[in-house]
DNA sequence: TAAAGTATTTAAAACGTTTTAAGGATTGCG
DNA sequence: CGCAATCCTTAAAACGTTTTAAATACTTTA
């Protein structure tokens, strides 16, 4: 049994209002009272019971979050830094990372048992508008983390346009005339094409998955310089324009995204478009929480940034 | 304003009572007014409020994880099995995922006020006593997972005596008779040197990071085998060994520890012991559920598992 | 039909906190 | 000294649930 306000009073001989009050920095409770009281409080360790106070309150001090998975340090990070900003502002974070779509809903319902005062989701999740509503009938603030929807929430996003320009105008400067670029991404495709416009150079080839490389290099032997999706998919494109008989990064350029911890190991080495991982989610807990507190918050963009290693150089053949 | 037992019951002309006994399916309300009673808790999309019944059962159905980074996709994966048996159980997910030593105390002091019922820990905090000597006087109960502490907690945590032997056996069976190892983790030295010792041979070279392996390998070049400690060390090792102008896996074979995701991918296929990690979160979580429900628990190993790649092989030179 | 038994419902208290309005002391001022 | 003003403290209600013991309604049984 812990101790409660009622046995502080007790053995202060104060009423429970008191102490409730003093511990909270009332201005109305006398200077001497109050520390006695915070002395005590401190000495028998006493910790105000959530529930109580939450009945009273009506807030958990809590937030969820919600993520498809953190797996190869993504998310991860992301993670880290809403966990941070939440327990900065004494905030529980109740993730539900989960991959099984039948165990989302699930996830959903125990946030809104819990109470959570606010939701951070790193996933769009179009396909759970039921239990979605539900969040919304409460009225329970939601924030949209590295993705966005169609915009009733606000978003925290690494800036993608500008991503794209990156990408595509460090190939450029390198010397590189024709490009291949990842279309999965609409916003870094776009960056792309308009990094490539200003230079009156001729459009990237497009392809979505690294096989589709395949066919494209055989119809475009020109093409030097590659915007992949991902590190990840940096990865399976070395691969496979290694398999074609072409080295990196002599013959063919690759740029990822997202900075991810294994692209700085000496195997790889690749050049890459960070993305501010754990500063996009102390944003994302730091504008639920303004959402929380009954403020208006808009989305942000973050800032993208190139990092030169191993995968990128000026073309051998012109 | 949420639906509430009282506006439940209101509307049905009975009492508060009545309609708690009803959703908690006692035995004791009649067929057809608890029919009635759920139905229009479904309709009206009641949810019980967690403050009103955590502060009469004293429960809260949260659980606590704390670890110090699930980068790399190791926690990852654990935290991955804790979360799915936490939440068929009902049970929320706090998480506090820090590496900073200062940011701990305050992570335990969250999990306190939360009122968590268990705290899953994969890590030991030696040096945070004081904190968890809190934890223990309000006996809140305690796991560890993939780690283990002097004996007090009930711990789940990989076989690594078995792994060690698994991975020096293999490199014997494929003809390596020096081996190296890394001396980091106990368990798995004292497997390796069983492993060793059976087939009399003579006990290997130890080592503690990678980059001792450069003297070793100079004042011992008949070591043809290394046990590494991780799948990361690998990485570090295979890029030393190679900067000594040897291949992996003709020269030397490496055998590593964990099953990354990034040992799977083309550049590296490590040989790997595999450790079971979305089950040890679950087991973690199981027995945890079984600590707050007053069962004794007693420890458990998983069984890791030899998983063959690419950088192990017959050694070339006898 | 009264008594005894069973089935169903309910009032009330409890959990620990915050908050409001009112209460009691003390002080200052005329 | 009396009245107001100021300062400090407190009783009581409220938040939503569960639980216990008591009350009520309905069946049997004799």
């Amino acid at each position: 049994m812990s101790v409660t306000i009622k046995e502080l009073a007790r053995q202060l001989n104060v009423s429970p209002a008191t102490v409730s009050l003093a511990l909270n920095d009332d201005c109305r409770v006398a200077e001497n009272t109050s520390a006695k009281i915070k002395a005590l409080a401190d000495k028998l360790d006493y910790v105000p019971n959530n529930f109580g106070r939450g009945l009273q309150s009506r807030k958990s001090c809590l937030a969820g979050y919600l993520a498809g998975s953190v797996t190869g340090s993504f998310f991860d990070l992301i993670m880290h830094g809403i966990g941070e900003t939440a327990a900065a502002a004494d905030y529980g974070l109740l993730t539900g990372i989960t991959r099984a779509s039948e165990k989302i809903d699930s996830q959903i319902k125990i946030f809104i048992e819990k109470n959570v005062d606010g939701i951070i989701l790193s996933s769009t999740y179009s396909n759970h508008a039921k239990q979605f509503e539900k969040v919304e009938r409460r009225k329970i603030p939601m924030v949209f983390c590295s993705t966005r929807d169609s915009g009733r929430h606000p978003f925290v996003i690494t800036d993608n346009f500008k991503g794209g320009q990156l990408a595509a105008s460090h190939l450029i400067s390198l010397g590189h005339r024709q490009l291949a670029c990842c279309s999965i991404e609409k916003d870094r495709l776009a960056g792309n094409l308009d990094a490539v416009h200003r230079h009156s150079l001729p459009e990237p080839a497009l392809f979505q998955k690294g096989e589709d490389l395949v066919s494209i290099m055989k119809t475009n032997p020109l093409i030097t310089g590659i915007t992949a999706y991902s590190d990840a998919q940096s990865i399976e494109v070395k691969h496979i324009i290694e398999s074609l008989g072409l080295r990196i990064p002599d013959d063919v350029s690759i740029v990822g995204f997202d900075d991810m911890w294994f692209s700085e190991i000496q195997e790889l080495r690749f050049t890459t478009i960070a993305q501010p991982k754990k500063e996009i989610g102390q944003t994302a807990m730091q504008m639920l929480l303004e959402l929380i507190g009954g403020k208006a918050v808009t989305s942000r963009f973050m800032e993208p940034e190139l990092v030169v290693r191993k995968s990128t150089a000026p073309p051998a053949r012109k």
